[in-house]
DNA sequence: ATGAAAGCGCTAACAA
DNA sequence: TTGTTAGCGCTTTCAT
């Protein structure tokens, strides 16, 4: 029933070279005539003939597939930028294997195991759980969003990110240019480099203006999402009185949104918004949202280009990239 | 520099049996003693040994690996059809490898290479480009959304997908019972199944409601996007007029519901407007989309396990799903 | 219960 | 320019 798949070994038999001859025209190495190419070339084309990358690779100990984690496709930030890397990969000829933890780290782990298995030749972190990664110190990596728990100095690695504390920093300014008194934050998890740099970055902001730190009431959340927006943003309402609340994820500002015209008040003439990321969510939602704009599409090719580049054994020039970002002002703080 | 990955021939010096026991212990068949079991487990652990799955696939002819085909991860309807359907095969122990089309038939086509090349064992089309796909006819393959063009009988595939006529169906009945005259519609290409089903339920509302068929205005876009519902609206809405209109797809709805703006026109008071998909952009948006309900988790839960099944050699017990679907009534028509 | 050995499809010496 | 051959890591007869 299966049509075996036809192999080097059978192209050599009908066109009468060797198997090594039908390997070096395929790979287009080592030295052939004119004509045996052409035979060849001919049988390829007429017999349907597939590489089987397992046994090129067992053989060369390297296959052209990058793994990718990825902790929520879902999320169309993550989503754009595995979008962009597997764009940017695929016109190198690498396929992109991506694998969804949603930030479980068992799951996480699990899937490093496989594509480790895999044999794959290069990794891509988009934001990985942070937990010891030792396993892949010596294969060709890039990380995006979190720096990687590596040992010292071990490891072709690079970090990749927005400038998260600029961002912050420029929704800070946003909101106390725009007049707010009294601010709120809502952060995702204390663990995550990224949205820690955004606090950071906040709090200086606050802190030039004369601000002081103590003011700045801070809830963490646990997930990215609207409903949890939603109900943080509520039980925020409940301690604190504020007119200014920054999110550090576009999808909780959207919950924040629905929590403060709940409870009656107005975007922005009494509480100012700002949030992170700008997905289209943030453009297209009931309350169009300022945000600090990340380029989704410029980490990616970075990403995919450093990693080409360490996978070619080349010394990257920069260990750690720091993209710029900008903020979108829209209705949600003006 | 790289400590080349330890080997079965590795773990089979170091405890002193052979390689095949060793393989045997691995995969826990063929007999071998309590005692050898767990020194070579001992030593698996200790050595951090990783299977190679390429060596593997290359002696059984079968890797756990799937492809997926979709054409654009970016889109909320297939990132979450994909995801469920790689939680689900994750489970079952298979990898997935996911490739973005942008519904390009030329990259669908080279990423259908570079999958057989890998050996995949089975495949996953979302809403593929209709091209020829005889290539695929021996691999076991499951269809999401649309028909593939296979030669016949041939092959065991299967096509899973939700009643778009039945939802086209309610969102005819939805306009009209909210008491639409006139009715227009935004549909996604011509050539593409799905989107041409929830035409023909749509029409069939019409017609039992004892309207013309020829009064129904459908403007073709050929994108997916808010940007080109927000064009085409202009387009439609310079050339006729209605109060009430059907968008194969949210985002086209969303972008519908700008250009309305615009104008203007109030929704619902002056044009009602029922969007397709009902992704998070429905329910958050500017105005609350009135949306067809499709169950992207059941799609992918189902494409998965048939997969699995057929991967399995067993016969699926039905070559052709069909998933319910409903109407979620939001402010865009009440 | 265990070992020896063949072979999956391919590439890379090494020969010719 | 081309062929012969070894061997990548693994599973699977076939012996023992």
């Amino acid at each position: 029933m299966k049509p075996k798949n036809v192999s080097i070994q059978k192209i050599s038999e009908v066109t009468g070279v060797s198997v090594a001859t039908v390997s070096r025209v395929i790979n287009n190495n080592g030295r052939f005539s004119k004509e045996t190419e052409r035979r060849v070339k001919k049988a390829l084309e007429e017999y349907h003939y597939t590489p089987n990358l397992a046994a090129r690779g067992l053989r060369t100990k390297r296959i052209p597939t990058v793994g990718v984690i990825v902790p929520d496709i879902t999320n169309e930030y993550f989503a754009r930028i595995t979008l962009s890397l597997q764009e940017r990969l695929f016109k190198a000829n690498y396929s992109t294997i991506i694998c969804n933890t949603n930030e479980n780290a068992e799951i996480e782990s699990r899937h490093l195991e496989m594509l480790l298995s895999q044999q794959v030749s290069g990794m891509i972190y988009i934001s990985g759980t942070p937990q010891d990664l030792s396993r892949l110190s010596h294969l060709p990596s890039v990380f995006i969003d979190r720096e990687p728990r590596l040992p010292k100095g071990e490891g072709k690695y690079l970090l990749i990110e927005s400038d998260h504390y600029q961002g912050g920093f420029l929704a800070g300014q946003e909101l106390l240019n725009q007049g707010c008194r009294e601010i709120a934050m809502l952060k995702y998890r204390s663990d995550i480099s990224s949205h820690n740099s955004r606090e950071q970055g906040f709090r200086k902001a606050l802190e030039q203006a004369g601000r002081s730190a103590d003011d700045l009431t801070v809830r963490i959340v646990q997930q990215v999402g609207v409903e949890e927006g939603f109900r943080q943003t509520q039980a925020l309402l409940e301690s604190v009185a504020f007119d200014g609340l920054f999110c550090t994820a576009d999808a909780l500002a959207v919950g924040a949104v629905y929590a403060l015209k709940e409870r009656g008040l107005h975007i922005p003439e009494q509480v100012k918004l700002v949030g992170y990321d700008d997905i289209s969510i943030a453009q297209y939602g009931v309350v169009p949202l300022t945000s600090v704009h990340q380029s989704m599409e410029g980490i990616g090719q970075l990403g995919a280009d450093a990693l080409l580049q360490i996978m070619n054994g080349e010394e990257p020039k920069e260990r750690h990239l720091l993209l710029p970002v900008h903020l979108i002002r829209r209705e949600s703080s003006e």
